[in-house]
DNA sequence: TATATAGTTGAACACATGTTCAACTATATT
DNA sequence: AATATAGTTGAACATGTGTTCAACTATATA
């Protein structure tokens, strides 16, 4: 995770500027690359089918490895892993009871993203 | 892109069920799993460095192919190659006049996901 | 103290994917 | 008709990344 590819930036193109002006005021309205790259990582969260359960799934109840693994029927370690990238991004939280690990999401920004989510789905491919 | 990792569904899970009663009702609570293959494809579109920096470009103004990839400092094939996944998506629309290509977006989805992905970087990380 | 279970971790592996390159189409210009 | 430019495409390549495996820690129980 969290890794860029490489931007090439003192770049020689192989192509002529057709509007220089365009380029150049979109240029000045563009996030600085550190933010860009923030919310790149972000949605990477979300790109997995195997977080984006987990991530569902603490929408709903509060549960603990076993459970989610149990759930997804997947090893805990491999749910393990995804939960520290989860973590390592302030969206999940836990609390240690005896040996028992319970997970939930740390605010609502999980559901909001959610929720834009399906509209776009829902509105233009199948349905409408 | 869009491909899934094995799910291995008919699962043996090295762990006791913790929580059966929240398993089951977390179960019954998720969207079926086209919706989620569905939604974490959407996700995986913003999820990288070029194709966030293309779409934010298109949500400030109308640009070609060339227009792009001087901004990107990138090859036109590159760009071509991701636009071509933004379409497959309906996340944008083109028009050709002449020889020139001039990509937009499809609807105001793109800008609101930016929206709520901003939110919640600049809730919890740096600043405050 | 010995054993069992919940969970974490790092390395290895296999697979997914973004960029490059070369070849191609389509339109415009000479 | 020949040439130049905008853009697309498929294959190859290199890199990124999710899962597995084995070893480990921590807590609870016998």
């Amino acid at each position: 995770m969290f890794n860029n590819r490489n931007m090439n930036s003192d770049s020689l193109c192989d192509c002529g500027v057709i509007h220089e002006d365009v380029v150049n005021r979109v240029r000045k309205a563009m996030p600085d690359n550190e933010s860009l790259y923030n919310l790149a990582n972000l949605y990477k969260l979300f790109a997995d089918n195997t977080r984006l359960k987990i991530l569902w799934a603490l929408s709903c109840e509060t549960m603990c490895v076993c459970d989610l693994a149990v759930l997804l029927g997947m090893t805990k370690s491999a749910i393990s892993h995804q939960l520290k990238s989860l973590r390592l991004c302030n969206f999940v939280k836990y609390e240690k009871t005896g040996k028992v690990v319970y997970y939930s999401l740390t605010d609502e920004h999980v559901r909001n993203i959610f929720k834009i989510g399906f509209e776009h789905i829902y509105t233009d491919t199948e349905i409408q």
